[in-house]
DNA sequence: CCAGCTCTGGACCAT
DNA sequence: CCAGAGCTGG
């Protein structure tokens, strides 16, 4: 048996070149691996995990972090087709839930906490900022919430004086309504495990072997996290390339990466510089560009793949030019080449460049799919009924409450609520449970306040019954027609229809997940558990939405479309054909990041992470006008363009 | 005090 | 181009 192990490793290292070999073969101790765009990463992360279990190391034994469900998705499923066997590979959030769910009662919450996104965070700071000011001083609530952002993803203690008393008054009511926001997933962590060495040890002593993906993009508690859970054993496997650091504005630090031989000792470090993926002449334009940046780790990405065709540039004269020249070459492309339209893509800087895109691909007829964006979840309409069933859930969610109480209108406005709000918070009462009773006699109801009392208190009685009796996909179907949440979609005849569209998605969506669970579950008997509880139900369906980013849940479409998303979305993916589109100055390198040098070499990152996404052939286009804020603007091209040497590119005519 | 209307000002990247 | 502020009638 043993040997039979080794033969079929030594095949799949046999596929690796040398340095590839060695990091895969690494077995304890630091290692980091300096990986350039397309060096084959994934594939030395997987042959290691199976090289470890193969020397005996316990499956149960391992940890793998990367940064989004699709790409830890991708390499367990590459894993276990190795190997055969199940290894937990979570991203950095879900990972967080995960212990959170297991442990967070030595902080003193549940752990029935409920997780709040960036918006529900943001309506609970516009709620507290009013309860503290007042209603009438104008609080830039955003702002707070990316202070109160960088707070947690840096572990600041010393809170600046001047936001201290809101701070403060956030965390307090988090706590207070049992709900965790997102940052909190690696914050909270983080702070058990400096809290409680006993935690910190369990958790050591679990997952002997770690593995960190894309470790440049880890921010302070990502890292404080990593060092904590290996600090007993250190046999921490990083892999990273500092030149695709591309979220320093989400708090990552590029100095994680930068000064990883000075945090661990004897670290073996590793580059992978031959690149797979890319022609030549794509490769040094992109090592063209990245040579402008100065805070940079030296290495030098090679490819042995034919020079390739030239990389083409192209001047519109509109958006709408812009994205006729696109559509225009992907249909060529598809004739004359027979490239599918699942290996072409355009990327674009902001989400909202997409929509002269979409105009045209759909009068065009050209099948596309976006990624990212305003994801399906994200809709008002889908938001709301959550809301309806997070409530179902947690009795304290004043968030969701607030988002419900008055949809479809019942009048309540925003006096009857502030006090209400201010009551429960007062009598220390889950809001919820205010309803089993009329309303509080000290607060001022007109007629139709108490008859929409009494509607709201039995719907919410009768969807509690529901979610005891049915399955989830009825329970859904019930909160949409009984709440007489159809009659607010009614209203707008100009959206009624795709609304109508939206919620029955939702049905179906939740019907589909509910099959998933029941497949699941015959096939989890087979291997050890991974998931303490793993029965369909409504707490772990929501959990999942708020941890599915948009990214991860189109990739179940897998029929032939053109991809659309951001350079951000982009990377870690890779595409024959690739455009990157909108390269005019203020908009590529963004308006918003030419105050700093280390913000303008963070967009080169991000252009350069654009250009390595193309194997076969890269289209570079920009417009010399363009409708911006409202105006017709005139646009200069971006100074990337000029980065790229003459010998590589020529010039496209219209 | 709520609901519906008009007006205005702000919009990068996202787990 | 959409969300939230501000205004006014019920």
């Amino acid at each position: 048996m043993q040997h039979l192990i080794d033969s079929f490793l030594q095949t799949e290292l046999d596929k690796l070149n040398k340095e590839q070999k060695k990091a895969a073969l690494h077995k304890e101790g630091p290692l980091l691996v300096l990986a350039g765009a397309g060096s084959g990463k994934t594939k030395v992360v997987v042959t290691r995990i199976a090289a470890l279990i193969a020397q005996g190391v316990d499956p149960y034994n391992i940890l793998g972090v990367t940064f989004t469900n699709k790409a830890a998705q991708e390499m367990k499923e590459r894993v276990s087709s190795l190997i055969g066997k199940s290894v937990l590979i979570s991203t950095f959030h879900s990972l967080g839930v995960r212990i959170l769910r297991e442990s967070i009662d030595r902080l003193g919450f549940s752990r029935q906490f409920i997780i709040y996104d960036a918006d529900d965070s943001l309506k609970l700071i516009k709620t507290l900022s009013k309860e503290l000011y007042g209603p009438d001083e104008k609080i830039d609530a955003k702002e707070l919430q990316s202070l109160f952002s960088s707070i947690k993803n840096n572990l600041e203690r010393a809170i600046p004086p001047n936001i201290e008393s809101i701070y403060n008054l956030y965390k307090k009511r988090l706590f207070e309504l049992q709900a965790v926001d997102f940052d909190d997933l690696l914050f909270l962590p983080t702070l058990l495990f400096q809290r409680h060495p006993d935690v910190l040890e369990y958790y050591q002593d679990r997952w002997h072997y770690m593995l960190v993906d894309e470790y440049q993009d880890t921010n302070h508690a990502q890292y404080e996290f990593v060092r904590l859970l290996v600090q007993k054993r250190k046999n921490l496997f990083v892999v990273g390339d500092p030149d695709q650091s591309i979220y320093s504005w989400r708090g990552a630090s590029i100095r994680n990466i930068l000064d990883f031989e000075q945090d661990y000792r004897d670290a073996t470090i590793i580059k992978l510089e031959q690149n797979y993926r890319s022609t030549r002449t794509i490769l040094s334009a992109a090592n063209a560009v990245i040579k402008n940046n100065d805070s940079r780790y030296e290495k030098a990405l090679w490819s042995a793949h034919d020079e390739g065709e030239k990389i083409s540039l192209f001047q519109a004269r509109s958006e709408r030019l812009e994205a006729h020249f696109v559509a225009h070459m992907v249909r060529q492309i598809r004739s004359l080449h027979g490239i599918p339209l699942s290996d072409i893509a355009i990327f674009y800087r902001t989400n909202f460049q997409s929509r002269p895109f979409e105009d045209l691909l759909l009068s065009q007829k050209i099948p596309y799919t976006i990624i990212g964006g305003l994801s399906f979840y994200q809709r008002k309409e889908i938001k709301d009924i959550l809301a309806y069933l997070r409530l179902l859930e947690n009795p304290n969610d004043l968030i969701s409450f607030l988002r419900v109480i008055n949809m479809p209108k019942r009048g309540f406005g925003e006096q009857f609520l502030t006090k209400l709000t201010a009551y429960a918070q007062r009598e220390a009462i889950p809001i919820m449970h205010l309803l089993r009773s009329p309303p509080p006699s000290e607060i001022r109801t007109s007629a139709k306040q108490k008859a929409g009392w009494q509607e709201f208190a039995t719907l919410y009685h009768n969807l509690l019954q529901a979610k005891e009796k049915k399955p989830l996909s009825e329970l859904v179907r019930d909160v949409i027609t009984q709440s007489g949440y159809l009659s607010i979609i009614d209203l707008d005849k100009e959206t009624r229809e795709e609304r109508r569209e939206n919620v029955a998605e939702l049905i179906a969506k939740a019907a589909e997940w509910e099959d998933m669970q029941i497949q699941d579950m015959q096939i989890q008997d087979m291997q050890e558990a991974e998931n303490p509880e793993k029965e369909p139900s409504l707490s772990r369906f929501l959990e999942e939405l708020t941890l599915t980013t948009s990214l991860d849940s189109l990739e179940e479409n897998n029929s032939d479309r053109l991809s659309l998303m951001t350079a951000h979305n982009g990377k870690g993916l890779e595409f024959q054909i690739v455009f990157l589109v909108g390269l005019e100055e203020e908009l590529f390198p963004h308006i918003n990041s030419k105050h700093s040098p280390d913000s303008l070499e963070e967009e080169r990152r991000l252009f350069y992470v654009g250009i390595t996404r193309a194997k076969k052939k890269l289209f570079l286009t920009y417009t010399t006008q363009r409708h911006l804020w409202g105006g017709l603007r005139h646009m200069r091209p971006s100074r990337f363009l000029h980065e790229i040497p003459f010998e590589l590119r020529k010039i496209i005519k219209q």
